[in-house]
DNA sequence: AATGAATGAGAGTTCATTCAT
DNA sequence: TATGAATGAACTCTCATTCAT
């Protein structure tokens, strides 16, 4: 009867669970919130709308669930990094966090969006949630900026600001892909965001450069080589 | 409710248009798009729903007509920073642009949070309009740094990509308010985000300024060094 | 535009929602509260569901306004005896507001057997108007009880019991209709409990015959006339 | 949860059903008829909706089924009544049995507010068998009243139509217990209307027992005169 | 006998839009 | 122009009952 292995025999089968919280994640980001039937759900659930809620037990009730599994990711990866500047310092921390946050970010590209698009349609527990989240993500990124003041290689006036700063130039990521996605690649978005914030903070910048794996700084050095886009 | 008898007396039906859409956008705003209904619309605008479809033909009618008068706005905004280009050199007008988007970003608050919250309820022909503007402002911004580029003051690698974190970071003042009307004043707010972004594309870098608040650009003539951008 | 005359236009049209009321009250009494579809209730009505809705709020509303036009009747057969009771003293003043209180009865057959069935599945605050009512129409009988004991004519030990007993005797016509109504005439019901009644709490019984226009109290001396339903 | 084991080992679906009968019925006069769900009723039996369906065909197959236990006690009463009428003689038969009646409903007061609740919402079958035993009842009733007519004790015009009034001044306990409960005690509430009754069918009237709860039924017996029934 | 996931018709309610007056 | 009643499709959610295991 154990379907998998382990405690989760006391709800319906959690992986069915799973499915449909993925399909109704899906729904919800191509669609929109409230575009989405959830006669929909069920049938990309590959279920009829009966079925469905045995799993679930409201609409508002899935994206509670698509945000546990959401703000789940973020915790833990909010922990890491923590370790990580105690491990590493500041400015190795920084740089990693920030090339770990946007890969998060490419993996869960719509759900960022969704969360951008559809808080203002949430209910205000889940709407407190997801400011609630940000928070600690800024606070995170608050505490390596402050460290890395302290060490002497940052120079940050306000440092949460500063924090949601390097929030939002990573969100871009998601929310403006109808540009960027055309742009550029996710590596060479997170070389010039990165490239951004640390000039914005540094106190000797050369380092920049030099770790970002920019080939010739010389050829650089000539204005007139502007990328334009195609 | 009253008429506002006057001006445009022989063109009333333009008045009650505006009227309507300014209703429209107020609830919008307020409560969301789908959870606004075509009455509430009436009601706020003083008139009943048979009557008010007298003025407009569709919910997404109203949408387009907001954004007609936003995207209006942007497009003289676009103007006469161009304008301004051509007459004060790139350096002081970006740095005026940035506090005049602002400024303008800080008035119409809940419409740009609009935009970014709905833009996924609209029709194809309504997100791209929103698209394209946004694609004109960052062209713009675009031209200034490349001017800018081309007179030496700034060194910037990839212009547009950075025409976007300039906008981006803009926007954050309607788009995380929750966070920074708690945090600091538009002007505080409008230094950090101008530092920030000039320390980033600088060729002579205002050091002090990212992380003070740059009273003086005299004092940051002198920051000594090479400023890599990304 | 004033569709009858007074002081109710700002609802719409009060007659149409009296339709609507009674088109429902009709349904909930043959078929029952829920198995009655608000659908039903429109087509009985004459119009579709969604017109229904601009008279109604909900279903629930349908049984407010339903309980209101009966209170209110009950409100005024409990002024009105009153007012009796002062003029014509306490024997004649029960005995007319027994007759009136079963030809009231009548009249509304449906709806009172609505309540005592549909009771359970109301909302808590309509049932406490149900039980609020009753309450002041057995006060009524009682003050006509003690005011019988104090003029003499009655003699009673429990004057509210006494009360709920006139009142339910009387219901009876309505929730045991599908024996009384073929058994006997409302009449000769009326007589019948008016005589159980009053044997009950008459000092002098005499005048209990001579008055409900019983002919020949004789030819019921003998025990043998017993009246067997058919 | 536990088996009962012992008894009926042999056919333990029957001990099963009855648990599921007494379950539901708990549950039908807690929450109504159909806001009741067979889920409910399976977990209050201890099983799942499943193996509910083993033991029992419908819902409504439930009413039917609780109603044959009902009905089956009634008819017991009425066997038992007519017993006693044989061996004690009308006048002290009346008595017992509305004690015992009264007694009944006290001990099934819920179940009773259920048959006059949920009639309407019952199959036409079942709704037929319920009168059948109203029937039935007052036809007992109405045997005790023509004994005693015969035998000089009571004088009644309307034998049948005085022996529902005996039944439904005795159900009275049951559905009006939200006023009687508050307000006597269930000895108090039979000798108020076997008083009331008796008064109303007496050849000698006991006047004061129903005025005073009669003490001793011997000093009644020369109250001075006359009861007209009616 | 036991399970509980699956079913799907149908419930109440909403709302953009139309249209006769 | 102004009105607001009328429309009906669509929504979310429920539940008695079935059925494969």
């Amino acid at each position: 009867m154990v379907k998998k292995a382990g405690a989760d025999a006391n709800k319906p089968s959690i992986s069915r669970r799973r499915e449909i919280i993925m399909a109704a994640a899906r729904l919800f980001l191509k669609k929109g919130l409230h575009k989405t039937t959830m006669r929909e759900v069920a049938r990309e659930s590959g279920i009829v709308v009966g079925t469905l809620y045995h799993y679930i037990s409201t609409k508002d009730d899935i994206i509670t669930m698509i945000m546990d599994e959401e703000l789940a990711a973020v915790h833990e990866f909010i922990r890491d990094s923590e370790m990580m500047l105690a491990k590493l310092g500041p400015v190795k921390t920084l740089r990693m966090t920030i090339d770990r946050y946007l890969h998060m970010i490419d993996i869960s590209q719509d759900v960022q969006v969704f969360w951008y698009q559809e808080s203002g349609n949430m209910l205000p527990d889940q709407r407190r949630r997801l400011i609630e989240v940000e928070d600690k993500l800024a606070a995170m990124y608050g505490k390596i900026l402050t460290a890395g003041c302290k060490s002497g290689d940052f120079r940050v006036k306000d440092v949460l600001l500063t924090a949601h700063d390097i929030i939002v130039l990573g969100d871009m990521w998601a929310f403006r892909r109808w540009f960027i996605a055309k742009h550029c690649t996710l590596d060479e978005f997170i070389r010039h965001q990165t490239g951004l914030i640390l000039s914005g903070i540094s106190v000797r910048p050369p380092e920049v450069a030099a770790a970002s794996g920019e080939k010739t700084a010389k050829a650089q050095k000539r204005g007139g080589d502007v990328r334009t886009d195609k």
